[in-house]
RNA sequence: AGGCGCGUAGCUCAGUUGGUUAGAGCGCACGACUGAUAAUCGUGAGGUCGGCAGUUCAAAUCUGCCCGUGCCUACCA
């Protein structure tokens, strides 16, 4: 016979491995998809992680958060496919490499082949795959990890150059430069994440002037100024930048002031503005405030003038001379040499006028571009446009000074070794004699400049001033900022269709979507796609010698073919992808193919005009490979065509990631499906908040914080774990993952949950319910039942308002909610005698119907976030049962709601009940009365009829519970207890405004008569601030706070009495329930089996005798005693009322 | 430095469009039940809602500034 598994205890680990063991064998993820084959698709992305690194414990809240989503909506009837993918291009996986083989980025190509460079990245990069395939497994997300996309492999690479050519043809590719830090002693850029190595900022003391800018007059400034001579003072940590100098940015809304004052090296007059807060700072102590005009060279303070101040608006557009005049910009050098507006200009530091040399600084070049304004990029040998420093970090030729030298010169001083500082002192010597005559020690470029402005009355100050810079992690010399060509992708010109279509996603938390993201958009700058590196998908694009011939390749075939034309026209003599059959889609052909750095590198390509076209050197950024992954992933639009065209598996439904995704992933997959599709890449996503350690630092393994997931998963199984993350804090919260926490949950919910099962199964196997009888119609079944199947019902419907609204906390805390309190604590715990009291009738099958059913239903609805135990519970509910379920749970659909259930004024009143019978245990507690002792009456008033009728309803529950007798609801006409009215402050706010507080204070005197007399006349009126004060009374609240007489508890606008008068008969009831109580401790420390039958002595005083001796049918009920006898006897001494008694029982 | 979050009881978190006694669980203390018993249940004590100002009759909730914390973006004259 059948029956339902009992359990000793909870053991949720070895759930975990039983059931996955289970799954495993019966290839179950599959059949859930085979499920629903033909279903409606709801498209799922998974971001792919790098797997060069390690798992961790976010990694199992991130997932967790993707596999509940997908789940839900399987059982909800969606064919939801997940395909894995792994990122496996970048930095990270390049540095990790050289550190392992340690060489540095110079020696590949040169100790190492890049071909060999390559391999090895291929092999660390899948290092750890196998490591993350067991905690993808462990953890029970549900994932395809067999035929997962891979940003290496050909047909991934293929996509990616397809995607990009799709762009090229739109014009949306250009090459142009960006400001990038580069170290010149290593010849190479670095990226954000070399600079943000440990150690590289380091304090360095450096040279810095401000300058004197001097105007031009014109019709602007004459407005502004009238015909004076005027300086604009502006401040320069790296005098070098001087000579590219092409414009001065102020601030739009600070204000700056015209001054008059004497340059304090060459003592000569001058008129200058700078900004008015900083003129404090500027003015150091060699100058006072004070009269012009008495002025004498040498004196020792240097007066000055404030004539007038004006803001930055004022002057912009004004034009003024070139400072260093070595080279104009080959571009348009009318535009330069201007004032235009920057946000970024602060009053913290200098003159609030910035320097503004667009080719050394990424603001400068971003607001001079803004602004029209040209950079210092002139002609060189090849007519190719560069800035005036070479990339060796020397000053190009055109700024060779006769006196100061300059060209060819390393524009740091930290460039130069000793001997060549040794060797320019020596000529320094020489061309500065007439300035200095004996010059000691080696001057800087940087000094030399500050010279050479001080000479020419244009240094309004020099001085020495200490700032952390960054440094090369190789070189350890200063980074510099320049210009570097790179392949950018013109996103700004698509901004505005960004923007709308992300208008149209749903984002969880929404401020991601509006602010981070939003504001990303707001101010997004083209996307910089080149990277130098080695191990990454190479940019498609082949270009002439002189650059005036491109080709974009957007497939293999379409290489294969243009490299049989550059064989036919000689530039190649044999075709890397020999053998490859552009037709033929199977990854055997492919095999064949790799279009990696090592191979393209080699291929030369003819142009349309017959020239040799050589690929651009650079890869593509990462993260374009992952935005990629929609179409990339069903090698679109090479294969899958229809999939990805006709809403099969574009765009997604749902995504989620780590919020230091928005913009990484989030944002290159709505870049790329916008500008290419114009499309949105998914329909809702969340961004989940970090997980923290229990005191909110960030795990790491350097901290030793970092909690291992397959340990934790090990000792508490996955279900606790995933049901943890997501219910203790909202995904987009970040979260403190704190042991106790899992422990709880454990506890609390699956404890208890296992409990309630244990307790079905107990009692159903023993009588030996197999839900063969039909189901009890609803209403034909004890109120009990009713009430519990209208709360499941309920709860149905907030999961699933929870899960449609993607807010997995809010889905499942009510699960916990209804287990733990409806069901277990008030529906068994009330309910317990019906399932072992009584013949196998109506009510216990309507009992066994009912606990069953909402236990079915708790592991399906369940089964998303706990998809272990659920699957468990859901088999062991159908193990017992004559009708067949699936074989798991998750082939199951979700439960849905059945209007009928839901009975809310039953759950109201239920509710009432449970808060009723919490008020009176209150009283006796505080009372010290306990709840064996019977008490005769419990007292709550009713204002209305309705409110009567709900009570007397509750009568036999209420009674039940708190053991009292009689329920007497009373009327307010009975006049036992005390009236007192409230404002309903939310009605009255609007209508009285500032007399509420007297209101207030008003109803607060107000005795019964006074609440009486208001409700008889419909509304009060007293005087306030000289102001008749009118309170209508549906604006106003009466509620009952008092019974004089009586033990009282008040809570949320209840009020309860409890009589606490004892009779002898109740007196004597109390003590029979504490022999009950006795003898029942009796039974349990014997051994007795609970159905076990005994005889009874009892040696006590004649009052106890008399006192029970009423209650003997009804102890021996309890006790399952056939006699009971008063004799004296050696059994266990116990104490009831204070008196010593003994009590034997015999077994029969 | 800027952008975006977060800050409520010892701990982890709720707290609707502002409405006057700010809630829950854990932990703690005390107790009950003894036919769910290595289970179950009850009661209680814990809070200047990060701080300061402001708006309002009324602020945990709205505004500003500050402090702490985290993420992202920069590294700037």
């Amino acid at each position: 016979m059948s029956t339902f598994p009992e359990y000793a205890n909870l053991d949720l680990a070895g759930i975990h491995k039983a059931v996955l063991a289970k799954w495993k064998q019966s290839h179950l993820f599959e059949q859930t998809l085979a499920a629903r084959k033909d279903a409606e698709p709801w498209i799922f992305f998974e971001g792919p992680p790098s797997a060069n690194g390690l798992p961790g414990i976010h990694h199992v809240m991130g997932r967790s958060l993707k596999d509940v989503f997908c789940r839900y909506k399987t059982q909800k009837g969606y064919l939801v496919d997940r395909k894995a993918g792994w990122d496996t291009h970048g930095l990270p996986v390049e540095l990790g490499v050289e550190k392992e083989l340690g060489i540095t980025k110079e020696d590949i190509g040169k100790s190492i082949t890049v071909e060999e460079y390559n391999d090895a990245c291929r092999t660390a990069v899948m290092r750890y795959t196998g490591i993350w395939k067991d905690l993808t497994d462990q953890m029970g997300y549900w994932v395809d990890m067999d035929k997962p996309y891979v940003t290496y492999e050909p047909k991934y690479m293929e996509s990616v150059w397809w995607l990009l050519s799709q762009l090229y043809k739109k014009g949306l590719i250009y090459k142009g430069y960006t400001i990038q830090p580069y170290s010149p002693k290593a010849g190479t850029g670095l990226s954000s994440h070399e600079l943000n190595q440990p150690g590289c900022y380091q304090d360095v003391k450096d040279n810095t002037v401000v300058a004197q800018f001097k105007m031009i007059n014109n019709g602007q400034s004459e407005a502004l100024f009238g015909a004076a001579t005027v300086h604009f003072l502006a401040w320069t940590t790296t005098p070098w930048t001087l000579p590219s100098n092409t414009a001065l940015t102020v601030g739009p809304k600070i204000e700056y002031s015209l001054v008059h004052t004497f340059n304090q090296y060459t003592h000569e007059p001058v008129s200058i503005v700078a900004a008015t807060p900083l003129l404090g700072k500027l003015f150091g102590k060699k100058f006072v405030e004070g009269d012009t005009a008495a002025y004498e060279a040498g004196a020792k303070k240097i007066p000055y003038q404030i004539e007038k101040t004006v803001t930055g608006t004022d002057l912009v557009g004004l034009k003024y001379e070139q400072l260093m005049p070595y080279a104009l910009p080959d571009e348009r050098p009318e535009d330069a040499f201007r004032i235009i507006p920057g946000d970024f200009v602060t009053t913290e530091d200098g003159t609030g006028i910035v320097h503004t040399a667009p080719t050394f600084g990424a603001d400068d070049a971003k607001v001079a571009a803004d602004a029209g304004v040209p950079p210092l990029l002139v002609k060189d040998e090849q007519g190719n446009l560069v800035p005036l420093v070479d990339l060796r970090g020397k000053f190009r030729s055109e700024l060779a000074d006769p006196v100061f030298g300059f060209g060819e010169e390393y524009i740091k001083a930290e460039y130069l070794t000793d001997e060549e500082k040794a060797e320019e002192l020596a000529k320094q010597q020489a061309l500065l004699k007439p300035i200095i005559p004996e010059l000691k020690a080696y001057l800087s470029v940087d000094e030399r400049i500050a010279l050479k402005l001080k000479i020419e009355n244009k240094a309004f100050k020099i001085e020495k001033y200490e700032h952390s810079y960054p440094h090369c992690w190789r070189t350890d010399k200063p980074v510099l900022y320049y210009p570097l060509d790179s392949w950018f992708i013109k996103s700004t010109a698509k901004k505005d269709q960004m923007i709308a279509l992300n208008k149209t996603i749903n984002w969880k938390p929404a401020s991601t979507g509006t602010g981070r993201f939003g504001n990303w958009l707001e101010n997004l700058n083209d996307w910089n796609l080149s990277r130098s590196r080695f191990w990454g998908i190479p940019l498609p694009i082949w270009s002439t010698e002189e650059g005036d011939e491109h080709l974009c390749i957007e497939s293999a075939a379409q290489l294969k073919e243009e490299i049989e034309k550059a064989i036919a026209a000689g530039l190649m003599d044999t075709n890397p992808m020999g053998d490859f059959d552009p037709t033929d889609m199977s990854d055997d052909n492919y095999a064949k193919i790799d279009l990696h750095r090592h191979i393209m590198d080699t291929v030369v390509l003819v142009s349309p005009s017959g020239k040799a076209m050589k690929r651009e050197s650079d890869l593509i950024d990462v993260w374009f490979d992952s935005g990629s992954m929609p179409y990339a992933q069903w090698h679109y639009p090479f294969e899958n065509k229809e999939k990805v065209e006709d809403g099969g598996a574009f765009p997604a439904n749902f995504i989620a990631e780590g919020v230091d995704q928005t913009r990484g992933w989030f944002f290159t997959l709505h870049a790329i499906s916008s500008m290419v599709f114009d499309s949105v890449a998914y329909k809702n996503v969340i961004s989940n908040g970090l997980v923290l350690d229990k005191n909110g630092m960030k795990m790491s393994k350097r901290l030793g914080n970092a909690v291992d997931p397959f340990t934790t998963m090990d000792e508490y199984g996955a279900d606790a774990l995933r049901w943890y993350l997501l219910t203790n804090a909202a995904p987009w919260d970040n979260l403190r993952f704190d042991m106790e926490g899992l422990q709880e949950v454990r506890r609390k919910f699956f404890g208890t949950l296992h409990n309630t099962y244990a307790f079905f199964a107990l009692y159903a196997n023993v009588d030996g319910f197999r839900y063969e009888e039909a189901d009890i119609p609803l209403h034909e079944r004890p109120e009990m039942d009713q009430w519990i199947l209208s709360e499941l019902h309920s709860l149905i419907a907030k999961v699933e308002d929870g899960m449609e609204a993607f807010e997995p906390t809010r889905a499942f805390r009510p699960i916990q909610e209804f287990t733990t309190e409806k069901l277990s604590n008030w529906y068994v715990r009330l309910g317990r005698r019906r399932f072992w009291k009584g013949a196998y009738e109506a009510d216990k099958i309507s009992a066994y119907q009912t606990l069953w059913t909402c236990l079915e239903t708790l592991s399906r609805l369940m089964a998303p976030l706990a998809p272990f135990y659920a699957d468990q519970l859901y088999t062991d509910l159908h193990k017992g049962i004559a009708k067949t379920g699936e074989t798991s749970v998750h082939l199951t659909d979700f439960p849905t709601v059945n209007a009928h259930a839901v009975n809310a004024p039953l759950e109201k009143k239920i509710n009432l009940a449970r808060q009723l019978t919490s008020m009176v245990l209150s009283i006796r507690k505080k009372e010290n009365l306990k709840v064996r002792q019977p008490l005769a009456r419990v007292l709550v008033p009713a204002l209305n009829e309705g409110d009567r009728e709900l009570l007397e309803s509750i009568q036999s529950i209420l009674l039940a519970e708190v053991n009292v007798k009689a329920l007497e609801v009373i009327t307010p006409d009975a006049g036992v207890f005390v009236k007192k009215v409230k404002p309903n402050f939310k009605a009255l706010g609007p209508k009285v405004g500032r007399h509420m507080k007297a209101v207030k204070t008003y109803f607060q005197a107000m005795d019964s008569a006074a609440v009486d007399a208001f409700e008889n006349r419909g509304f009060v009126e007293f005087e306030d601030q000289g102001q008749t004060v009118r309170v209508d009374l549906i604006d106003a609240e009466v509620v009952t706070e008092d019974i004089p007489g009586m033990l009282v508890a008040t809570s949320d606008g209840l009020t309860v009495a409890l009589d606490a008068t004892l009779t002898d008969t109740l007196r004597n009831e109390g003590l029979a329930r504490e022999m009950v109580n006795r003898l029942q401790n009796l039974r349990k420390s014997s051994g007795l089996d609970v159905v076990d039958r005994i005889d009874v002595q009892i040696e006590g005083s004649d009052s106890l005798e008399l006192g029970i001796t009423p209650f003997i049918a009804y102890i021996k009920d309890e006790v399952l005693a056939d006699t009971i006898s008063f004799d004296s006897n050696t059994g266990e001494t116990v104490e009831i009322e204070g008196e010593k008694i003994n009590v034997s029982i015999f077994k029969k």
